[in-house]
DNA sequence: ATAGGGTTAG
């Protein structure tokens, strides 16, 4: 055969090609007829590895590395694949030096891709200097280099570098406009948005999916719900920005609606969309609509997809379920991303297990997985949750002296808690106090929880001072310290923090409390009009709550608290959503059945109360997950043991 | 000399 034909016939095999190991075979049959150097066959080679097939990078990299002189293809092709894989960010502009070095020309691909890496990033410092030599090499106002200029600058979050980018492309078309207006959301910037989407000359589907996820990510719902409406087309993503958009607001019923449409129109869900379907029954607590999700997605093999496997993991564990997370773990998952072991190790540290989450993270470098920063977070709070404060100040140190990790502020924040939850305040406060970047409200807030565990007033006052230079208060802020007077029976200063309350600009958060029955989820809202469900609900409380009077609740020690912690409701016959919802479950599922409540917020001393004596009087079981734990009520006792 | 690659939305 001759020379050429070889050629073709390698070409035509690589261009069917779908698996690395078909990829090893092709490659061996080039070295067999000193293909192997021909610059096509490696180029397509190197593509295939590096951007086409999964898990080859590596491969793409050794084969780089036995080119006497890669071309730009070449260098191109390795840029793109680096900066779309998980090593560190600043790699592909290591090769890009390279290049440089050895006097490789860059074309527009290169700039194209180099920007792309520095928007990932979000590195403006990086995406000036890729700039100024795309100005240099006379690229920069190149269709696609100028687009994605626009959407690098708009991703660092600078709208005017982003317009003159824009306005230096000679003839944008409408991906560069799109680009625009993503850059305008970007910085919150809704009116401008509105605007070049009704000046630019034409529009395709994309032009509309960038107003819904403008639209949601600036939190206008309903903006984007009319536009959804109205828009001439819909595709895939079009329904998926709806979901996990308003998923991420917490709106469960409408992110639960717009699948349900979703499904109603004959479409099939695909991985974002059901993603962000269990987002939304994770974060409600809705366990049976996250089975049914399972069984159907196990049909259609979306739950071998690592993202949707993680979501699943995700949601049983935060609905309670820590067997089902481990099944979904252990068994079903097709391939573990540091994701996927980030995610089981906070299921376990959510539940208290810090020792196992210990091991799997052992176990997870035992299979040759390099720890990121955020998997630290998650090891550290399993440590703080479980109270191993020697584990923790271990793990905390080791991320940095062995793994080269940065500590970050939600470092800083899981060792301030770890300390503080093991009621170490002073050593809490010290560390604060030497940490050597600037605490935020975040990292006092959590001090001040600390302080509320245990009971210690003085601190717990300076560190409010501390909070008071951050703008605006919080109202969970005061009702820690109201809790911490309360307790130590200084009604006085909780009549006065309710006072400065009133008076201060305080950002209040709406209570909500759901549970799910029959597999539809209830939701139940401080200051929510009345409702029959709502009514029904509050029917049974009084029932229960008189009932529990005769068993020896008593109410007045706490109602004080009570008054305070009201979910910034002032009308007094309004109940805790959590009550609501207990009396709904109490109403509505059998004897002997579990009850499982979501809260976004932490309960309060009444509503605990109360749970372990129902959990006594009726014998059922309850289980509250809060902001920030799980509490499991059984015979009037709870796994917190009343600290949380 | 030849071909092989790109930008915006979830």
């Amino acid at each position: 055969m001759s020379d050429s034909r070889h050629l073709q016939c390698l070409i035509a095999s690589l261009s069917r090609c779908r698996s690395l190991v078909h990829l090893q075979q092709i490659h061996a049959l080039a070295s067999k007829t000193g293909l192997d150097t021909d610059h096509l066959v490696v180029g397509k080679l190197l593509l295939l590895s590096a951007a086409v097939l999964p898990d080859a990078l590596d491969y793409a990299r050794r084969l780089f590395s036995v080119v006497p002189s890669p071309d730009p293809f070449m260098y191109n092709t390795l840029i793109r694949g680096v900066s779309d894989s998980d090593e560190p960010p600043h790699h592909p502009f290591l090769l890009y030096s390279r290049m440089c070095r050895q006097s490789v020309p860059p074309d527009s691909f290169t700039f194209a891709f180099l920007l792309k890496a520095a928007a990932n990033s979000k590195s403006l410092v990086l995406g000036r200097q890729v700039h100024s030599h795309a100005v240099r090499h006379g690229f920069d106002a190149h269709l696609f280099v100028g687009t994605t200029l626009v959407s690098m600058y708009a991703e660092c979050g600078r709208v005017a570098f982003a317009r003159k980018a824009f306005d230096d492309i000679p003839q944008p078309n409408v991906v560069a406009w799109n680009a625009i207006i993503t850059a305008h959301f970007r910085v919150d910037d809704m009116t401008n948005a509105e605007r070049l989407f009704d000046q630019m000359p034409w529009r395709n589907l994309t032009s509309w999916n960038v107003m819904l996820a403008g639209y949601t990510g600036v939190g206008e719902l309903e903006a984007a719900r009319t536009l959804f409406r109205d828009m001439p087309q819909k595709d895939p993503i079009s329904w998926s920005t709806m979901i996990i958009g308003f998923a991420s607001h917490g709106h469960f019923d409408d992110a639960f609606g717009f699948f349900r449409q979703l499904l109603k129109e004959g479409l099939r869900p695909n991985e974002m969309s059901v993603t962000g379907v269990l987002s939304a029954c994770s974060q409600a607590g809705a366990f049976e609509t996250g089975k049914i999700l399972h069984g159907h997605m196990k049909k259609s093999g979306l739950s071998t997809i690592t993202a949707v496997a993680n979501a699943l993991l995700n949601a049983y564990a935060r609905c309670g379920s820590i067997q089902m997370a481990c099944q979904v773990f252990d068994l079903e998952m097709g391939k573990k991303s540091i994701v996927s072991w980030t995610s089981m190790i906070a299921a376990l540290a959510m539940h208290g297990h810090g020792d196992k989450a210990i091991e799997l993270f052992n176990e997870m470098e035992e299979h040759g997985l390099k720890p990121d920063g955020v998997i630290f977070i998650s090891l550290l709070y399993a440590c703080s949750h479980s109270g191993l404060v020697e584990q923790g100040y271990h793990f905390f140190h080791r991320m940095e002296d062995v793994y080269g990790i940065k500590h970050s502020i939600e470092h800083y924040g899981c060792m301030v808690d770890l300390y503080g939850r093991a009621g170490l305040l002073d050593a809490a406060y010290d560390f604060v106090m030497r940490m050597p970047i600037e605490p935020n409200a975040i990292i006092w807030r959590t001090l001040l929880g600390a302080c509320s565990i245990h009971g210690n007033v003085g601190l717990a006052e300076l560190v409010k001072k501390k909070l008071s230079k951050f703008e605006p208060g919080d109202s969970g802020d005061y009702v820690l310290l109201s809790n911490i007077y309360a307790v130590a029976g200084k009604w006085k200063d909780v009549a006065n923090i309710r006072r400065s309350m009133n008076n201060e600009s305080v950002r209040k958060h709406p209570g909500w409390s759901s549970i799910e029955v029959d597999k539809i989820l209830y939701m139940f809202v401080a200051n929510d009009e009345c409702c029959s469900v709502k009514e029904e609900a509050y029917g049974k409380l009084m029932e229960i709550l008189s009932r529990l009077r005769k068993e020896g609740y008593i109410p007045e020690v706490t109602s004080v608290l009570h008054d305070i912690e009201e979910e910034e409701k002032e009308d007094a016959i309004a109940q805790h959503s959590e009550k609501l919802a207990v009396a709904f479950g109490m109403a509505r599922t059998s004897t002997g059945s579990a009850i499982m409540i979501v809260k976004n917020l932490r309960i309060c001393r009444d509503c605990h109360l109360v749970m372990k004596l129902i959990s006594k009087v009726y014998e059922r079981e309850i289980v509250v997950r809060d902001r920030s734990r799980f509490h499991s009520f059984r015979e009037g006792f709870c796994s917190c043991g009343d600290y949380w």
